[in-house]
RNA sequence: GCACCAGUAGCUCAGCUGGAUAGAGCGCCGCCCUCCGAAGGCGGAGGUCACAGGUUCGACUCCUGUCUGGUGUACCA
């Protein structure tokens, strides 16, 4: 079927002998009441056809018939206005939402291009931190904003599970006495004092950082002993992260991580030689890519002095190994914005490999989360005084807070921890979500945890509004018959607050294109927030239950809610039924 | 120095590939629960879209420059 776009462009391609497609690009939606629901610019035809944008609108506005499904063209200063024929639209509008369900705003569109997302990737030894949750949830979204669109999506968790810091644990553990025996009672805790230990020690004592690089080397050279600490470091971790993933609803499909690579650096170290690209700068072994013509660009470090490797070497060994497992056709790594020259180097690097694919990797940055300090400052690093920076200690804080409102509000559902826990990720998410990934982000309590405004909360009220109107109707969630739009009075829907929802349930699938192409998920965190608004004001409005058009009524609460819960799921917000 | 990013209302932020009168929330001033969840709705006050040029029929949006702020810049990841 002729998306309403399509018809309008197929009208007036003949009339003004333009593309189509051209066409259909340029119509807009207008931002203001009386301006009609579709408008074509005429402003580019002035030039062309050398008469005013004003008389050329009139004149198409007199001559063109309104086709199936608008009521009327308009023109004015310069625009052709379209007038749908809103029951026709909301018709269509609510019987694709309703008949597709879950799969409305699913696309093929990324068939047969595999995309492989990086994100989210802690180091292995350390709590996660508040911070981490941006870059989580972002790659989390666009997992599923990709899935959508019809692409294979692989989740990677490349963990940083290699490197210095492990000697650093290393050095410490062994200066605390501990040893094998040790290992079963370990705890995430005690190692993230032994990192706190070794910054401390280290400043008085600077040669353990040597130590550390030297513990370091042992491990790669693949010292027995080392090996069984790493991985009793790495186990432990790892428990505490499926824990903190699985309460933010966060799966992976692929937990590979740095030491995976480790191993496997010799191809890449090969490759480096044979296309010459290595030379020795200081000691160590690099990459002088101003030399290959990248003017300003640092260069890129393979290989320390002590030949242990870098951050780098195992980034070029994991793209390549990417590109063989899964050949994909984009390849994104989430990650904070602070590392935007390490990727330039590393896409440039593998340019000068020869990897023609190099041009499909793509660094997604996302900006700073940052805290008020006592003085009133934005900086980086811990929150407000009293909590913690620990993603575990904000999650908990926040279900307390959401607990005790909830208590008040709600004494019912008050009892219900996991529900708290729920609302509480979906406050913090969607503070974080709703602004645009590149944007350092002002993170306050009130506002994150508020249940009011532009808000998680908010979006979930608004679906467990929608909820409780079906619970009482005795309506299950997404049972649908076509049977249930058969002798719907479509004319109901003219109503300003019902249409507004109904225009907003067609853009959906236009959104979720628009953050896979923008690669950010604001896009549809915005489209959340309107879509709640327009279904509280639609619901303040119109009696559902009981009214004349209970019937009609109930079908725009089904089509919202459905898509509101969409939209919420593929931000990475529970979508609830009951607060 | 160089690189990446940002600068929109008192505060925190939206503004789709340039389009018609600049949009929310918080805060402030009012109003609305005998009515499906008031965790809601309605109204009011509040903006020279950092600044200066340029491109364009049209610029918050694109380009250049300036200013301000954040981050990064060789043996951490």
């Amino acid at each position: 079927m002729a998306t309403f776009k399509q018809t309008i462009a197929a009208v007036i391609a003949p009339a003004t002998g333009l593309d189509a497609e051209a066409i259909e690009a340029a119509i807009t939606l207008p931002q203001h009441d009386g301006h009609g629901d579709f408008s074509f610019p005429c402003f580019p035809l002035a030039k062309t056809l050398r008469k005013s944008p004003a008389l050329i609108a009139d004149e198409l506005a007199r001559s063109l018939i309104p086709p199936q499904g608008f009521s009327k063209i308009e023109a004015l200063a310069g625009y052709l206005n379209f007038f749908v024929d809103k029951a026709l639209f909301a018709q269509r509008v609510l019987g694709e939402v309703l008949t597709q369900g879950a799969a409305y705003g699913n696309s093929t569109e990324g068939a047969g291009k595999p995309v492989v997302i990086d994100f989210s990737s802690p180091n292995m030894g350390k709590e996660l931190a508040f911070h981490h949750l941006r870059g989580t949830m972002i790659g989390n979204s666009l997992s599923r904003v990709y899935a959508k669109r019809g692409h294979p999506v692989t989740r990677v968790n490349h963990l940083g599970d290699w490197g210095t810091s492990y000697g650093k644990l290393i050095v410490m553990f062994v200066r605390e006495g501990l040893g094998e025996k040790d290992l079963p009672t370990l705890t995430l805790e005690h190692l993230n004092r032994l990192y706190k230990a070794f910054s401390q020690a280290a400043e008085k004592e600077p040669e353990l950082e040597n130590a550390a690089r030297e513990a370091f080397a042992k491990l790669e050279a693949g010292d027995a002993y080392f090996h069984v600490l790493w991985n009793a470091f790495r186990e432990v971790t790892l428990v505490e992260l499926r824990r903190l993933y699985a309460i933010l609803n966060v799966d992976f499909d692929s937990w590979v991580g740095e030491a995976f690579f480790a191993n496997r650096l010799q191809p890449v170290l090969a490759l480096l030689e044979e296309k010459k690209l290595l030379t020795t700068s200081q000691g160590a072994e690099v990459v002088d890519l101003e030399a290959f013509g990248a003017t300003g660009m640092p260069p890129a470090l393979i290989r320390k002095t002590d030949g242990s490797t870098l951050y780098i070497t195992r980034d070029l060994a994991a793209a390549l190994y990417r590109q063989a497992e899964y050949a994909f056709d984009r390849s994104f790594y989430v990650v904070d914005n602070g590392q935007s020259l390490h990727f330039q180097q590393l896409f440039k690097v593998l340019e000068l490999l020869g990897c023609d694919w190099a041009s499909r990797c793509e660094h997604i940055p996302f900006g700073l989360v940052l805290h008020k300090s006592e003085e009133g400052n934005w900086e980086k690093g811990k929150t407000r005084s009293g909590h913690s920076s620990l993603l575990k200690d904000v999650l908990e804080g926040a279900r307390e807070k959401i607990a005790a409102i909830m208590a008040e509000k709600n004494p019912d559902a008050g009892k219900d921890v996991d529900l708290a826990l729920r609302i509480a990720v979906g406050a913090l998410v969607f503070s974080e979500m709703k602004n645009r990934r590149l944007n350092d982000i002002r993170f306050e309590w009130e506002q994150a945890l508020s249940f009011e405004g532009d808000s998680g909360p908010y979006v979930q009220n608004a679906h467990v509004r929608l909820c409780s109107i079906l619970r009482k109707a005795g309506i299950q969630l997404n049972s649908f018959y076509p049977k249930d739009l058969d002798g719907v009075r479509w004319g109901i829907y003219e109503e300003p607050a019902s249409f507004a929802v109904a225009e907003l349930l067609s853009q959906f699938p236009d959104r979720v294109g628009a953050a896979a192409i923008s690669r950010d998920p604001c896009t549809l965190a915005q489209y959340a927030l309107s879509l709640a608004d327009a279904t509280h004001r639609f619901l303040h409005g119109s009696r559902v239950l009981g009214s004349d058009e209970e019937r009609e009524r109930l079908l725009l609460v089904r089509a919202a809610r459905s898509v509101l819960a969409q939209a919420l799921e593929l931000v990475g917000v529970p979508a609830i039924e009951r607060m």
